[in-house]
DNA sequence: AGTTTGACTGGAG
DNA sequence: CCTCCAGCCAAAC
């Protein structure tokens, strides 16, 4: 690990993800950058796939760079539709309408 | 300590 | 739109 607490790193992911709005997605990598971890989009995957049942993080709310919902995770896109995200035909994300903007 | 793996990324075919 | 490939980096084995 690049810190002594990964831990730590974890529990911004977790913060950060539950700021995400309704309607609203991130990357791997837009949450990587915002915890401090430019380079770590996958730390962010495990960070998230590890998360222990019962949580209330909407991890469902992070996709890829690409707008794609993970693929080993296919109720991903359910969850995000039901939130009103908008997505293409094939299971994209409009990322242009949906990403979350911080600017 | 070396190798494999992955809820990644971006580009090419 | 889909798959494959190379690059990437920390965790897991």
């Amino acid at each position: 690990m690049l810190r002594p607490d990964i831990e730590q790193f974890y529990k911004e992911v977790c913060e950060v993800v539950c700021h995400i709005p309704e309607g609203k997605v991130l990357t791997y990598g837009d949450v990587a950058r915002l915890v401090g971890y430019p380079c770590h989009s996958r730390l962010v995957a495990r960070a998230l796939s590890s998360l222990p049942a019962g949580h209330h993080v909407p991890a469902w709310r992070v996709v890829n760079s690409q707008g794609r919902t993970a693929p080993c995770w296919p109720q991903q896109q359910a969850l995000l539709e039901a939130e009103g995200v908008v997505f293409r035909k094939a299971g994209f994300v409009e990322m242009k309408a949906c990403r979350w903007q911080l600017l």
